[in-house]
DNA sequence: CCGTTGACCCTTC
DNA sequence: AGAAGGGCCAACG
C-alpha cells in the first residue's frame, strides 16, 4: 500500500498550525489503525516540508530523542506554534489534539 | 524473493 | 496502578 505513505504525508501536511496529531490517529486516517509504526517510519523517510514535529505519542509525549533531531527542538517548535505544554513535558492533547477535520 | 527491522499502540500480568 | 510483552504494515538489505 504505497498510498498509505502518501496519505500519511497528506494528513500530516494538513495539520493546522497550533495543533498536533498522534501516530495512531494518522495511521487511522490513513486506513491502517495498527500501522502506527509505519507512520513513524514514513516520517523518518519523509522529505522536508513535513511538520513531523506536530506528531506525538497517544499520551501526548514527544517521540524518542532520536526523532527528527531532538525533542527539545520539537517542544520549542510546538510552543512557537501556540501549543500548550503541561508541566510533565507533554502536550495538552485535550486542547490541541487534531481530529483530522480541517478545511 | 524472503527475512529483518522500525519516530508505535494495545492487551494482559 | 505500573510494568511487560505481543502484534500490526510497510520498506530496506
Amino acid at each position: 500500500m504505497a498510498d498509505f505513505n502518501k496519505k500519511v504525508y497528506s494528513i500530516v501536511s494538513r495539520i493546522p498550525r497550533g495543533w498536533v496529531c498522534t501516530y495512531g490517529h494518522i495511521a487511522l486516517l490513513a486506513g491502517s489503525p495498527r500501522a502506527s509504526r509505519i507512520v513513524g517510519a514514513a516520517m523518518y523517510r519523509a522529505p522536508a516540508g513535513l511538520p513531523c514535529h506536530r506528531v506525538l505519542y497517544r499520551d501526548g509525549g514527544l517521540c524518542c530523542d532520536r526523532a527528527f533531531g531532538g525533542k527539545e527542538a520539537q517542544r520549542q517548535l510546538l510552543e512557537a506554534e501556540g501549543v500548550s505544554f503541561l508541566p510533565d513535558g507533554r502536550v495538552d492533547l485535550k486542547k490541541h489534539l487534531w481530529l483530522g477535520e480541517e478545511p
